[in-house]
RNA sequence: CGGGGCGUAGCGCAGCCUGGUAAAGCGCACCUGCCUUGGGAGCAGGGGGUCGGAGGUUCAAAUCCUCUCGCCCCGACCA
């Protein structure tokens, strides 16, 4: 296409209000503006890029066998309600009435709408499995949207549907978007992993999700090198570094107005990682107290697996709850639930002493005070793994898809049954598999920029290759400018020219900018030799060609 | 929803604290002309603003006060 007539407003300077590298390389750049919060215009460059994606998440979900079908966004609440996921998800499900006042809302996943149609058209185990998809808008009134196309309350997303007879049949499924995926992000350029992931409320079983790393990241993972253990740090296991063995008697220390786990340590001399960490909750069944090791954090989602929704609790609520005061809240003969890191199983610690600014040194889990133990903390940097021993590392990643095993879960409340080879009914067993083209866009950018610019892994690039014509009064140049861009998009290649009648210096900065990674540069000198130059946008290598040759040299580029 | 920040021309900003100079300013972008064409040129001329909105205080409000809307960041939340 022709530079001059298309709309790539290209930004001289920052945009304000963008943090992200890719948010504001795509806004500079020309790809995007902002409607409002968490809703973009995707101009003619990202979109081209968009197609590109999509085409390849097409290209492997038919791969796999999936066919693409098209669901309404607009949806009647009846079907949401019979999941109870109507009133189970909060303010970010948009809900509206139709003039006859029925409710509806917009999809903002497609699990209940797929599945009422399986309940429909899949009668026979013969049928099966059946994979169906859709790359389609999802909407949700996001609390904070963000990050410019990372985190938004419009949004595309691939997202398909397997239905198997049983969760073996599930099991190949999965295992067939997980290849799929690995496959997909490959092809876009993305650095990825897979990892285990938190259901949450699609509810269902296992799930996974491909991470790519980036600072602009909203997940956190824990990754082992030695094993290749992953797993996003709602759900990651590890061990922290163990206390050494200490032979304290048991004994009450007067640590007076010393309340948080700092300040005792500072008054007595020992390290955080010898004290119990006390936390009150409110779950919905009564109090819970959440030890963990004085130099570790709880996990809110951890403990949420275990007991369910619930707050920190108030003061007034620990006095009635524990009597006494936080800050010397001890494990030792409470009637209260009491929950406990697995990492407290071992060793000799110190705690509130359950009395107004007294300690305890000398505890020993087990003997002193029994617990539930699970694993309630945060995996940090330097932790161990839990299956190699090898230390792990933890890793800002941008999540670009993931995959549910959601087993019946939709299927027996939206009665979506089939008939076995014995004529008995059973209800289809399911997966859903997420991925977010833009997400992908975003997290390309991430991963590959530099001062000037976007650097577009080739198989996204909106354009294959970016003519350069220097200096457009000049004829030669113009005349050479048209027949490459003749011959080249006579080949498939495409092509963007500058024609612009602007200096070279705007072209430079524009071209590398909107990171086309291949640059053909017209100028008069190299033209008096008959010469090109053919840039490479990531490297900078500059490679002089003969004209007549430079179609037969990109050819080269692209097999 | 809690905390913080910001709304002045298309973009980036100054002015506001301490109200008034004359005419709301600067850079970039934009329009016209000349000139220029290998890394965001130069000269000359020009267009574009209800200073986010509403109310108030005042002889006088971009500036002070109240309310409100919007956007960004941190947190909570997040298929």
């Amino acid at each position: 296409m022709r530079y001059a007539n298309l709309l790539i407003p290209t930004l001289r300077e920052v945009p304000s209000d963008a943090e992200a590298i890719s948010h504001v390389l795509m806004v500079r750049a020309g790809y995007i503006r902002q409607l409002a919060a968490g809703l973009y215009i995707y101009l003619p460059l990202a979109l081209r890029v968009m197609r590109k994606i999509n085409a390849i998440l097409r290209e492997e979900m038919n791969a796999l066998g999936a066919q693409e079908i098209a669901l309404p966004a607009l949806h009647p609440a009846e079907i949401w309600q019979e999941t109870g996921r109507w009133y189970e998800i909060g303010d970010e499900m948009f809900r509206l009435k139709d003039r006859t006042g029925r409710d509806m809302c917009l999809g903002m996943t497609h699990e209940e709408i797929m599945t009422w149609l399986a309940a429909r058209e899949i009668r026979s185990y013969r049928e099966l499995p059946q994979v169906w998809y859709q790359i389609q808008t999802k909407l949700r009134d996001e609390a904070r949207p963000k990050s410019g196309v990372l985190r938004t309350r419009e949004f595309l997303m691939k997202d398909s549907y397997s239905f198997d007879a049983d969760e073996e049949g599930l099991e190949k499924s999965y295992r067939r978007h997980a290849e799929a995926y690995h496959r997909i992000f490959s092809r876009c350029g993305l650095d990825f992993f897979m990892v285990e992931s938190d259901p949450g409320m699609m509810g269902g079983g296992m799930s996974h999700e491909f991470m790519a790393p980036s600072p602009a990241g909203e997940d956190e993972v824990a990754i082992c090198d030695a094993c290749g253990y992953a797993a996003n740090v709602e759900l990651a296991l590890s061990d922290p570094k163990r206390n050494e063995p200490v032979a304290w008697q048991v004994e009450e220390v007067y640590t007076p107005g010393k309340r948080t786990v700092q300040e005792v340590s500072q008054f007595l001399g020992i390290e955080p990682r010898y004290f119990i960490k006390s936390l009150l909750v409110i779950s919905d069944s009564g109090p819970v107290l959440a030890l963990v090791r004085g130099d570790q954090e709880l996990h809110e989602k951890k403990l949420a697996r275990i007991i369910g929704k619930h707050r920190p609790a108030h003061k007034d609520e620990i006095r009635s709850a524990l009597g006494v005061d936080a800050g010397f809240i001890g494990p030792m003969e409470q009637k209260v639930r009491v929950i406990a890191d697995t990492c407290l199983q071992e060793g000799t610690y110190v705690s509130g002493a359950n009395r107004q600014d007294y300690h305890v040194k000398g505890i020993v889990p087990g003997r002193d005070f029994t617990a539930e133990w699970h694993d309630i903390t945060l995996a940090r940097e330097g932790d161990f793994c839990v299956k190699c021993n090898a230390p792990i590392r933890i890793q800002r990643v941008i999540e670009v898809g993931n995959i549910f095993k959601l087993g019946t879960k939709y299927s027996v409340p939206l009665k979506a049954m089939y008939l076995d080879e014995k004529g008995q009914e059973r209800p289809l067993v399911m997966g859903s598999y997420g991925i977010g083209p833009a997400r992908i866009a975003a997290a390309a950018i991430e991963q590959n920029h530099d001062d000037d610019g976007i650097v577009w892994p080739r198989a996204i690039a909106p354009f294959d290759v970016e003519i350069l014509a220097l200096n457009m009064n000049d004829p030669k140049t113009r005349d050479l400018a048209e027949a490459f861009y003749r011959d080249l998009r006579a080949k498939g290649i495409e092509v963007l020219v500058d024609d612009r009648d602007a200096r070279a210096g705007v072209k430079f900065k524009d071209a590398d900018l909107i990171g086309i990674p291949t640059q053909v540069i017209l100028g008069e000198k190299n033209l008096k030799d008959g010469l090109v130059e053919v840039k490479d946008r990531k490297t900078k290598e500059v490679k002089k060609v003969e004209a007549e040759s430079v179609v037969a040299y990109l050819l080269t580029l692209f097999s």
